[in-house]
Order: structure tokens, then sequence, then C-alpha cells
DNA sequence: CCAACGATGGTCT
DNA sequence: GACCATCGTTGGC
């Protein structure tokens, strides 16, 4: 399994969040497939449409882990992308369990192993992600690796959870994939 | 089955 | 003080 290199994450936006999906990710010596990525760019939706203290992050790195809380008790999980200087970032929003399930299923609190990290929330309890990793650059806390995992279609759909820029068709998933934290 | 809602705290205006 | 890139529970059918 060979890890991303940092020109990986310095491109398009939309083309990374596509091509995360089959990825390995690892953290905390737990690992799981990428099923299902939105894209953010400069848009209405998107934290970096305006830069501040928290999306400063989007701005200035390429190839770094972006964790922020959601609702006041969730994390989302995120890589920035583009070239330094051009904002931009993919959220993962749901994985497939590979290694480390049994501590997947006690930080979750199920069993249900379709329910362990079908959710940009459910994935950080699971895989043990907090905001302590946020600004790391991938490859110290979190890896990500090719294993030749080959996606055979790829879905698209506008993004889940926002109200603005609807039109845009940035979530990806794995098409049939039971993982991903709906079917469309 | 599924739509509605509350929990909970950081971030931004 | 309003708003959230969410989730689990509740209460109606």
């Amino acid at each position: 399994m060979k890890s991303l290199p940092a020109t990986f994450f310095a491109r398009n936006t939309v083309q990374v969040a596509q091509d995360l999906l089959g990825k390995v990710i690892e953290v905390n010596s737990m690992k799981a497939r990428i099923v299902e990525t939105e894209a953010y760019g400069r848009d209405p939706a998107s934290h970096a449409f305006k830069k501040t203290p928290r999306s400063s992050l989007m701005f200035d790195t390429s190839g770094h882990v972006y964790v922020y809380l959601i609702y006041g008790m969730y994390e989302c999980l995120n890589f920035t992308t583009e070239k330094v200087g051009e904002p931009g970032a993919v959220l993962i929003r749901a994985v497939e369990p590979l290694q480390g399930m049994e501590r997947m299923k006690k930080k979750r609190k199920t069993d249900d192993v379709d329910n362990l990290c079908s959710g940009p929330g459910k994935l950080c309890q699971a895989l043990g992600i907090t905001r302590k990793l946020n600004g790391t650059k991938v490859g110290i806390g979190v890896n990500v690796y090719d294993d030749g995992y080959k996606v055979a279609k790829i879905m698209s759909s506008s993004r889940i959870g926002i109200k603005d820029a609807q039109d845009l068709p940035w979530r990806f998933f794995i098409e049939g994939n039971r993982f991903v934290s709906r079917a469309s």
C-alpha cells in the first residue's frame, strides 16, 4: 500500500473528491475505505466562501487534515486541497470499516456494522478523530493509501445538510455500496 | 415506515 | 444571538 503524495491533494477539489473514493484511511491503527465524499471550494455553502480564522486552513494549506466541530457534538474530517493560496477541502462522509472493527463498535456504542461509519460524525467517532488532529499534515496522525482498489462506478448528487448551492452535484459515492450515508 | 425535533457548543455577525 | 457540511430518538401513521 503506497501513501498518497502531496501532489494528489494539490489539484482541483472536485477531482480530488472523486479520486479519494476507494482509498484507504488509517487513523489510530484502524483502517477504512472511503466510499462517500463531498467537495467544498469557494462556493456559498463552503466554509471557504469567506476567509475566517476557522476556514483559513482551507486557504493556507494543501494535503492537511481539517477537523471542525458541528452542532456542538460531532466532528467532521476533511482534507485540504488545491495549491496553497487557493481554498478547497474534501469532506469524508462515509467509510467502510476494514480493520479494528471491535474498537469502532466500542467507540460508537453499537454492534451494527452498517451504522459504524456511515456519516461524517459517525466515522469520526468510530475512528477516534478529534480536533486535536486539525492542521496536521496527511501522513502523520491520519494516513491515506492507495491499495489498488478500483471503483466500479461513481455516483453524484447535491451535497447533504446545506441549503445554499444545491445545484452543484459535488457529493460523490460508490454506486451500490452499503456503507454510504444514503443510497441516492 | 419516516418526518420532526432536540441536544449542545464553537464560530461568526 | 443566530447559525450550523449531524445524529439518535420520538411519535405519528
